[in-house]
RNA sequence: GUCCCGUUGGUCAAGUGGCCUAAGACUCCACCCUCUCACGGUGGCAACGGGGGUUCGACUCCCCCACGGGAUACCA
């Protein structure tokens, strides 16, 4: 066979000397030590968890050494084609704070190390195949899907491993004059890998393949036998072959991917090897899983777990800060012992570690994420909050916007509540938990919602109340204020300190714990809440006094 | 079927043959602080999947099994 005429059979059009690519795209110039990566999401544009958190891991690994991170759009499938999903997919990164260095954007191609569309680099996928044809590394096969699935049956029948390799490349033995007939008479052909991998050999037999892995050591597989399609009959590459001339071309140091793609590891190596070309660093991860109905762990899936996708956690208004903090624990798992150490330092100052992420798919724990979610807010200045709430309310609640726009400095007052000082309260986890928490402080949103304390009767109730009214300074202090709900309470038969009601609890009717839920109900409709005092002092005198009178009046219908 | 990866409390995890009577965080419980709640503090419950080896000694190394995950496409 003369694979220089089958070559040019082939690839009439193309390039002899692929390696011109080499100059057009020259390593990069980058310190020592510096790691490109890159994201390569399908152009479906949707983008989960699991994205994110490697994009996460790329991310931090490029910036942290001062390399390159860029984006390539491997729309190498057609039929996974989705309008806007380029756009989708930067804006959904960015949310959560992840940016490219490089490659496609919403407004084109930035760098130089394009295209970074696969789909708009046929021509350099082409230069490589027609290089292998003419070493005798590749071959057009031109079985049709339906000779396949007979082959893939027959191979199941007698327990072999499917896929096409050995006896059953049948292509392998075709004649330049059949092929050439063939692609006269326009019968559709991909080209495939001629692999030296060794057939009818157990596995265990087959040569070994090393491969340093960062996040799992050495992995050890058996050599690639199967003539994978490089080439699709579209003339458009696989993902295996789109993988390695793009990776090498693009200058990548790392491929951080998912675990799904251990498997196809020795095909990368023997395409890297066909084509001289040095491995990158492959970096595995674990999938993020989850306990399902019946309490197994298992992968999440982007059908049944809405969990997954990073809309869930935009719509349920978690703030983009502490999914980050949450996903960079999981990432690391030295992150959570360095914040607690470091409280104040920003994410940039940790050093990521490739070599620490967990080689065992870890559950998403929502508990967890919310515990966090208390951790990163209480440090995010109020005025800050009000625009993120605001903004969520824009989006998904815009019936309660009126309250947040125009009242921006009132409901960063409220935000601030007890927020100060060394033991801030944490009480803000989610926009819509942020709402449901401070309610009560728009009227149209306050309601008596909880019942009296078991030791106030309605009668007590209203005549506390009217005595409180009756003391009432609004610019009183907050100890002076304190001292006279002491006062009422002695009043009333209630103990001055809760103490002193544990001690001798036949002396009174309860203690001045309950005097102060009395007043808390009026004001808040809650037996629970934030300081009081404070409370009004933003409520304001008249609102204050208003709800005091009107849950007076309704504890005296009572 | 074959191949690969994984398995430490409910969850995330530290652990690289003796420092392990197995760290820390979340959850849960108790107590303290306290006008309620939250915060904070103290304490508690709770784990090396099973079986064989190797070794003076194994969570750590080897083998088998079980379980979970993945691959086995002209998807990525």
């Amino acid at each position: 066979m003369d694979y220089d005429k089958l070559a040019e059979l082939l690839f009439p059009d193309t390039t002899d000397d692929p390696d011109r690519y080499e100059t057009i795209y020259p390593p990069r110039q980058l310190p020592e030590g510096a790691c490109v990566t890159r994201l390569g999401p399908s152009p479906t544009g949707f983008i989960h968890l699991g994205n994110l958190f490697s994009a996460f891991a790329d991310e931090r690994l490029a910036h942290q050494t001062g390399g390159t991170f860029f984006l390539r759009i491997e729309d190498t499938d057609d039929k996974r084609y989705v309008e806007g999903a380029v756009e989708t997919v930067i804006r959904s990164l960015d949310y959560f704070g992840i940016q490219f260095d490089e490659g496609a954007s919403a407004e084109g191609d930035r760098g130089d190390y394009g295209p970074y569309h696969q789909s708009e680099r046929a021509e350099i996928y082409h230069a490589y195949v027609k290089r292998m044809v003419r070493r005798g590394q590749a071959y057009p096969c031109f079985m049709s899907s339906e000779e396949i699935e007979a082959i893939r049956q027959e191979q199941e029948k007698n327990q072999e491993n499917p896929g096409i390799y050995g006896k059953w490349a049948k292509s392998r033995d075709l004649s330049f004059e059949e092929i050439e007939q063939k692609i006269q008479a326009g019968e559709p052909y991909v080209i495939r890998l001629k692999s030296d991998g060794a057939v009818d050999t157990e596995p265990s037999e087959m040569r070994q393949i090393h491969v340093q892995d960062a996040i799992r050591g050495e992995i050890t597989m058996p050599e690639n036998n199967m003539d994978v399609v490089v080439l699709k009959a579209t003339g458009i590459p696989t993902y295996h072959f789109a993988h390695v001339v793009d990776d090498h071309l693009m200058r990548t140091t790392h491929v951080i991917r998912g675990e799904e793609w251990l498997s196809s590891l020795p095909i990368h190596v023997e395409l890297f090897e066909k084509m001289g070309w040095e491995l990158p660093v492959y970096c595995h991860t674990a999938h993020l899983m989850k306990i399902d109905e019946n309490g197994t762990k298992r992968k999440l899936s982007k059908r049944k777990d809405p969990e997954l996708s990073l809309d869930y956690y935009r719509s349920d208004g978690y703030h983009p800060a502490a999914v980050r903090e949450y996903l960079l624990m999981l990432l690391n798992s030295n992150f959570e012992e360095w914040r607690i150490a470091n409280p104040d330092a920003g994410e940039e100052e940790f050093a990521f570690q490739i070599e620490k992420m967990s080689n065992s798919g870890a559950l998403f724990d929502m508990t967890k994420l919310n515990d966090v979610c208390k951790d990163v807010l209480v440090k995010i200045p109020a005025a800050e909050l009000v625009e993120f709430v605001k903004n969520w309310a824009r989006e998904f609640r815009p019936e309660i916007l009126p309250l947040f726009e125009g009242h921006e400095d009132y409901v960063a007052k409220i935000l601030d509540l007890g927020r100060s000082g060394n033991k801030p309260r944490k009480d803000l986890i989610s926009a819509p938990q942020i709402f449901e928490f401070i309610r009560y402080f728009f009227d149209d949103y306050f309601e008596i919602e909880d019942e009296m304390p078991e030791r106030v009767t309605a009668e007590d109730g209203a005549a506390i109340l009217a005595a409180y009214l009756e003391t009432y300074e609004h610019s009183d202090g907050q100890d002076v204020w304190f001292e006279k709900i002491r006062v009422i309470a002695d009043q009333f038969g209630y103990a001055r300190k809760p103490k002193d009601f544990k001690k001798h609890p036949e002396d009174y009717k309860g203690h001045v714990g309950d005097v102060s839920t009395v007043i808390r109900m009026a004001v808040t409709g809650r037996s629970q809440s934030p300081d009081i005092w404070e409370i009004q002092q933003i409520l304001g005198e008249e609102r204050t006094k208003n709800r005091i009178r009107e849950f007076e009046a309704s504890l005296q219908r009572a």
